[in-house]
DNA sequence: TGGCAGGATTACT
DNA sequence: AGTAATCCTGCC
């Protein structure tokens, strides 16, 4: 067991860990459990300090502080926010430690294939069942942990095979997508160096008539670019965050946007993507450069407070 | 127990 | 450009 100091305004590690950005996380006997980079992490916190084992004990040190960001100065950057309004004070009072996690591409693309359509638990069934049927088994601390599925392997899935992981109709768009990752064809180490603008585009795109990433749509993109290409100015804007926004920061909006986004929300169908990506600009403008950590935030107030 | 929550695609305007 | 119907599962 590994132990080094945190003070807790630097990491809150059950607000990180339930915050909906990452799946797959367990609590047992006072331990989170999880997999990350392909290894079982084990970890706590017990006041200022902070434990964790691993089921490959190489680099850990590293491992962490890659996956929980620990490089970013979090009350540096959330100074940006202290002066802007009461909702996010709040956010950030009631949050704190609340840190944007660094995941692997893979497995973000993926949880979040299945997010469409879909709330945390059940995203978070589909991840288990996936894991348990097509990635690799780990031996840990008496228990049995799966890591994510390769791309390889899911894209060799049978039909029935995926179906029986409970992902319905996204199925398909987890083969295609997996097949063009495999493949080569989406290549994941160019799109992180991409800047935000551009990689989203080459998320979204389409080449002569048909859409790479089938099941990548605005949503979906930031919220990989966010958690997972650390591209902490992707706004993903989801049913919460556009009741969020509605709420509390109409002022930003002219009549048209606020119009659409009301009219959304009352009829319960997605935002186009027109109005998507405007609302995305105006938060932009209003937090700054890392207006995703801003959006983490008001993302776990509202789901706190709506009892969720 | 049926109605509802949840986002992307497709076909249409 | 925006809009309506469809996809599937789990929860209450």
């Amino acid at each position: 067991m590994i132990s080094t100091r945190i003070p807790d305004d630097l990491l809150d590690l059950n607000h990180t860990l339930l915050s909906g950005q990452a799946f797959g996380w367990n609590e047992i006997n006072g331990f989170w459990y999880g997999v990350a980079y392909g290894q079982v992490l084990k970890i706590k916190q017990d006041g200022d300090r902070l434990l964790w084992d691993a089921s490959d004990v190489d680099n850990t040190h590293d491992l962490i502080r890659k996956y929980f960001k620990l490089d970013e100065n979090l009350p540096k950057l959330l100074e940006r926010f202290e002066d802007l309004d009461f909702f996010i004070q709040r956010a950030m009072t009631r949050f704190r430690g609340l840190r944007l996690l660094n995941q692997q591409p893979w497995e973000c693309i993926l949880s979040f294939l299945c997010s469409s359509h879909s709330n945390i638990k059940s995203i978070n069934n589909m991840i288990n069942n996936l894991s348990m049927k097509f990635g690799e088994r780990i031996e840990f601390d008496g228990m049995t942990f799966h890591t994510i599925p390769s791309p390889e392997a899911l894209s060799q899935a049978s039909a029935n095979d995926l179906l029986s992981c409970k992902v319905g109709y996204r199925a398909n768009y987890i083969k295609k997508v997996a097949h063009e990752v495999s493949e080569g064809i989406v290549d994941i180490n160019a799109l992180m160096a991409l800047e935000y603008d551009v990689a989203k585009s080459r998320l979204l795109t389409s080449e002569n008539g048909h859409k790479i990433m089938k099941g990548v749509g605005p949503k979906v993109a930031d919220c990989i670019l966010l958690f997972s290409m650390e591209k902490n100015e992707a706004f993903p804007c989801d049913i919460w965050i556009s009741r969020v926004v509605l709420a509390n920061y109409n002022h930003l909006l002219d009549n048209d946007l606020l119009a659409s986004l009301s009219r959304s929300i009352e009829r319960k169908i997605p935002l186009s993507g027109g109005t998507y990506l405007k609302i995305g600009d105006v938060m932009r403008r209003y937090f700054g450069p890392n207006a995703g950590y801003a959006q983490q935030y008001l993302y776990a107030l509202i789901r706190q407070e709506s009892g969720r």
